[in-house]
DNA sequence: TTATGTTACGTTTTT
DNA sequence: CGTAACATAA
């Protein structure tokens, strides 16, 4: 491949099939270069391309080249699409998160910013706890600042690239004032604990770039390409940190899109985009204007309400595709009969064969998820949650990942506190607070403290023993000499925490002992325990989903990157969308960001989009009425059917009262999402005396069958009539 | 210490 | 309406 120097057309293939602008954002390797990627217009080939031209024009070995997104999801994706390209491995190059990447820089470094090099990354869950506590000591009113707000203060200033001493985006009236004191104190601890939080990954590093210039030196001069994936989400800290690694070699390409830049309230810095030629001086810009995705129409729409947004650097989306639906637009009396319409449009599509997997409906909020949810059950469509509980995050998972961090990290006090008494030891808050005041006092970890505690005889003997008992175990544990995931097995046994999920009665308890057992299964992919806990703390990934076509559910947020063939976007209502909360903090901004999460929702759709809106709806058990939102009328000229007046509930009500809605309690949700598990229903056959199951309604014997429909006697939900494909034998 | 009752609250969420 | 976090009784 030495001529491809020379000639780059003949012998670069990859290069074929991009348009003009694609193959100039791939072709510009050296100096600044901003992609203004609209939806939709083929970024991420642009970015996958633009690695593998690096490497097959030599101009970099791929150790030297950084890539970095915002999810793992993203890193995981151009990962593959690289390999796909180059037809190998992509061993050596940097593809990563931000955060990961930060971690992984820092922890050659750590000793440098006064931390371990075994540091440990704190979950949200450990972060706010740990918040909690100080908030206790300095005695601040939970009432009025709660952990959680205080948290998530902390975490603009860390947006920012702030230090405690600093004045941060609240106007000093937060906490009265204390928030740089809370914030240092938080700090402190987070040092004590040999810990840190997602933010400090990146500030430490910036810090440590700051402080060593060689340390900077060495890893600017290592990365001689720089590459940035959704750089309209990025915060002020990815800002000095990206500007820091690029300063050197000045080869930096961030892809993006401002009219996508949906999470300013947790930090993201529109600006930065905006701002890019400013802050990289030679900055080249290359728009991408041409959509592969969706119609004209579809486009039509997208742009017309775009348009009226001021802040934005300005795109103009088309495509060659000229035939093309406009915007549906449907009015309806109530939010069920939305919901109706929506799932008769669903069934329709279904029956002239379209994929489930193509069809999404698209909320401003998860509350508004409950009416389609009980809508789809009683059609007996299969839908998915996305963004629902991670794995990592379910409680189970927590408290297993929390008992081996206590093993392999004996100054892990979060995690120790989290598992103490579960299952119950009688270690119960009275002993738990002595604990941690004896170790306060001593300033050690609680483990250590626990030893000296129980010499010492200051607790009642009760307690002692079990927190003696427990101290033994983890010794126990953390000598064992045997591989992670055994080790994960034998803790969970041994600690009775399989057991008390083994014991118990609840609905839930099985599908937790799967996922223990999935867990202990994943950890047997790492070669050791501090690797997977690392694994733990960074890569919280969204579950795969698994093969089955099903309709998507999911928020407006989560839908970004997305593409759906045929897309519904409900509750287009003043005070839901725009969210009315959103605008009264933040007034003509949140309009504007409000205004592109309309963007994002229609460019999801490659076909066909339903926009509706409903007079009323029940919100937390009260009716909610509320005009028709700003953005419908912003659509341009969409294809508005009213609904006919004799019929004030709108389409689709014929079925309605065939099942009635459920009151059963909430537990019909948690069934709903327990982990796509398929049902298998297709071959055995339900008859009368079969015991099935529903996810609204749960157990139940089949009484009589007419036709699709049948007479079922629930067990909890009382006699009921539904349809036959809405449950599964048993 | 644990089980049960009460109350407040309800936008978006990755790492 | 559902929930999660908190307060109180056993």
């Amino acid at each position: 491949m030495s001529n491809d120097l020379h000639t780059p057309d003949a012998a670069a293939p990859y290069l074929e099939g991009l348009n003009g602008p694609q193959r100039e954002a791939v072709e510009a390797v050296d100096g600044p270069l901003l992609v203004l990627a609209g939806a939709g217009t083929g970024k991420t080939r642009v970015l996958t391309t633009r690695i593998a031209h690096i490497l097959k024009m030599r101009r970099a070995w791929p150790n030297q080249i950084l890539a970095v997104t915002f999810t793992n999801k993203a890193a995981r994706e151009m990962s593959n699409r690289v390999a796909a390209m180059i037809g190998s491995s992509v061993d050596g190059l940097w593809i990563g998160t931000f955060h990961s990447v930060a971690a992984r820089i820092l922890r050659r470094h750590a000793e440098l910013v006064g931390l371990g090099a075994d540091f440990t990354i704190l979950d949200q869950d450990d972060q706010i706890r740990l918040i909690k506590q100080i908030c206790g000591e300095e005695k601040i009113d939970d009432k009025r600042w709660p952990a959680r707000a205080v948290h998530a203060e902390i975490e603009r200033f860390k947006d920012r690239g702030l230090a405690p001493e600093e004045n941060g985006p609240s106007s000093g009236a937060f906490a009265d004032g204390r928030i740089g004191s809370l914030y240092r104190s938080y700090q402190d601890r987070l040092m004590a604990l040999n810990a840190v939080d997602f933010g400090d990954l990146l500030l430490h590093c910036v810090t440590l770039f700051r402080e060593c210039s060689e340390v900077l030196a060495s890893w600017g001069d290592r990365f001689h390409y720089i590459l940035v994936d959704e750089y309209q989400d990025s915060n002020v800290a990815q800002y000095l940190w990206l500007r820091l690694l690029a300063q050197g070699r000045n080869n930096i390409c961030c892809v993006g899109d401002d009219d996508q830049s949906i999470y300013s309230w947790r930090g993201a810095e529109v600006g930065n985009i905006l701002r890019f030629e400013q802050e990289f001086p030679g900055a080249r810009i290359v728009r991408l204007e041409q959509n592969y995705r969706s119609t004209q129409p579809l486009l039509n729409a997208a742009s017309q309400v775009i348009s009226r947004n001021r802040k934005r650097l300005g795109k103009t989306l088309w495509t060659d595709v000229r035939d093309g639906r406009p915007v549906a637009v449907r009015s309806f009396q109530s939010g069920e009969a939305e919901a109706a319409f929506v799932g008769k449009r669903i069934l329709e599509l279904q029956r002239r064969g379209e994929s489930l997997g193509e069809i999404a409906i698209l909320v401003r909020a998860a509350f508004l998820m409950r009416e389609f949810e009980d809508r789809l059950i009683d059609i007996a469509v299969p839908y998915r949650v996305v963004g629902g509980p991670r794995f990592y995050e379910r409680r189970e998972i927590r408290d297993a990942v929390a008992y081996l961090r206590a093993v392999a990290q004996p100054a892990d006090d979060l995690a120790l506190e989290r598992i103490v008494n579960v299952p119950r030891r009688g270690i119960g808050d009275a002993t738990l607070a002595a604990w941690r005041a004896f170790a306060r006092d001593r300033s050690m970890p609680l483990q250590r403290a626990a030893r000296q505690l129980i010499e010492a005889g200051e607790a009642p003997a009760r307690a002692r023993a079990a927190l003696g008992g427990l101290i033994a175990q983890l010794d126990r544990w953390r000598a064992m000499n045997v591989p992670p995931h055994e080790l994960a097995e034998i803790v969970l046994e041994e600690s009775g925490y399989a057991e008390m999920w083994k014991a118990d009665p609840g609905i839930d308890a099985p599908g937790r002992i799967e996922n223990l057992e999935e867990l202990v299964s994943a950890i047997a992919e790492f070669d050791s325990l501090p690797e997977f806990l690392e694994h733990v703390s960074l890569v919280m990934d969204r579950e795969d989903g698994g093969g089955r076509e099903m309709v998507s559910l999911m928020t407006l947020h989560a839908a970004k990157g997305l593409e759906f063939a045929h897309v519904f976007l409900p509750a287009w209502e003043e005070n839901v969308f725009p969210n009315r909360r959103s605008l009264e903090e933040r007034k003509e901004a949140a309009l504007e960001e409000e205004r592109r999460l309309a963007y994002v929702g229609i460019t999801r759709a490659k076909r066909r989009v339903w926009v509706s809106h409903a007079a009323s709806r029940r919100i937390h058990n009260n009716w909610v009425s509320a005009p028709v939102s700003r953005f419908v009328d912003e659509l341009g000229s969409p294809d508005v059917e009213k609904a006919r007046a004799k019929d004030p509930a709108g389409a689709g009500m014929a079925e309605w009262d065939r099942v009635r809605p459920g009151r059963g309690p909430g537990y019909r949700r948690m069934l709903a999402r327990r982990r796509g598990r398929p049902s298998k229903e297709q071959p055995l056959r339900i008859t009368e005396g079969m015991r099935v199951f529903h996810l609204k309604f749960g157990y139940g014997t089949v009484r009589y069958r007419r036709g699709g429909v049948l007479g079922i006697a629930f067990e909890k939900a009382g006699d009921k009539e539904v349809e036959a494909g809405a449950v599964e034998p048993v």
